[in-house]
DNA sequence: TGGGTCTCGATGGGATCGCATGGGTCTGTA
DNA sequence: TACAGACCCATGCGATCCCATCGAGACCCA
């Protein structure tokens, strides 16, 4: 199946709109909505914001499906599964506009990075992003040291993107190291 | 498979009218009766409004339907679901006119925020509401846990320690709040 | 294999349309 | 007659749509 990989950085027009990398477009549409739309909300602990299509709506659903109807705690999960989840249209052109609340939360202002993480992609400041990313890598070398895995060196490099024509943020490519340990077979 | 989702807040104008947001209304239009109007009633354990439309009113007569007839709980129940639920129209302007008694129920006096929780939706007092949505994240993220915790427990990536710089909120590797069945399926 | 050309994705901007609001008016009811 | 509610009209701003431009990578040809 399609999955959000790899990580591009596109501008915030005066507008507030933002084109929406076409190869997560593409994967968006065949993810059904008309593939119009992006499900978006803010990432639970981190600085960021979590989206996809109906496959990650389908997930709130399946969560919130355990519980009883008309429970206390029903009604309380729902409003941060669904209050905070926007359904951003994505128009003609292939852009979305960010609502000021989701700008807020993942502190977006000029640019955005997204990363893909398979079923879904984030959203980040591309500072930030690369901060953590940094320390993410540095994670794994420690893990890897841990157990001894010499197996699978991370060779990703697989971000073909737009150059660096918006210049400075030359950092990216896969974003793989990322993913939970789990899942090898993020490549081909 | 049209829900009630993200959070609005619109203002109660000197009549007392509130516009419902566009598209809150659209999925209302398609639930039926005529949709033109929205059951409301105030929240049992909330100092909310629970608000929408046929379909909130079949699962209410469902959930009445599993008690045995002429049973004190259920007339109790009966009275406590339908004894204060309200029909309110939707204007030609897609507006509404909350009556007094629900309008002191939620405290509402000059915003509401119509807060989308899938199959129905609730009216906050602003205010109040962001203290509500606060608690509901921090629920979330305990029961995350609780689901999540089933496959890949080795959390890696996921350190105790922060990144440099915007370290702060735990660089969680934040990806599957929602997905609990999530990563794995990447492939297909 | 080097260079020229073409196609597509990312941006900018102007022009519109829709939605949230504010108010005036008409009508049925105390 | 006084009022509350329903209906309509007017407005302002933000969300969308559409069109033009730019640059990069893909493609084609000599």
């Amino acid at each position: 199946m399609d999955r959000f990989v790899s990580t591009f950085i596109n501008k915030i027009d005066a507008k507030g709109r933002v084109s929406v990398p076409a190869s997560f477009r593409a994967i968006l549409e065949r993810d059904g909505y008309a593939g119009g739309a992006v499900y978006c909300y803010p990432s639970l602990d981190a600085p960021a914001l979590d989206a996809g299509g109906q496959t990650l709506a389908g997930n709130i659903d399946r969560l919130l499906d355990g519980l009883p109807d008309y429970s206390d705690e029903r009604d309380e999960l729902s409003v941060a599964l669904y209050g905070d989840v926007h359904t951003l249209a994505i128009d003609q052109d292939g852009r979305i506009v960010l609502p000021e609340a989701l700008r807020a939360h993942a502190g977006l202002s000029t640019h955005v990075a997204f990363v893909g993480l398979g079923q879904k992609f984030q959203m980040w400041e591309p500072a930030r992003f690369e901060a953590r990313r940094a320390a993410a890598r540095e994670k794994v070398r420690q893990h890897r040291n841990l157990f001894g895995a010499g197996r699978r060196q991370l060779a990703p490099v697989v971000g073909p993107q737009r150059g660096p024509g918006s210049g400075h943020e030359s950092s990216h490519e896969s974003s793989h190291e990322l993913g939970p340990g789990g899942e090898g077979g993020a490549r081909e």
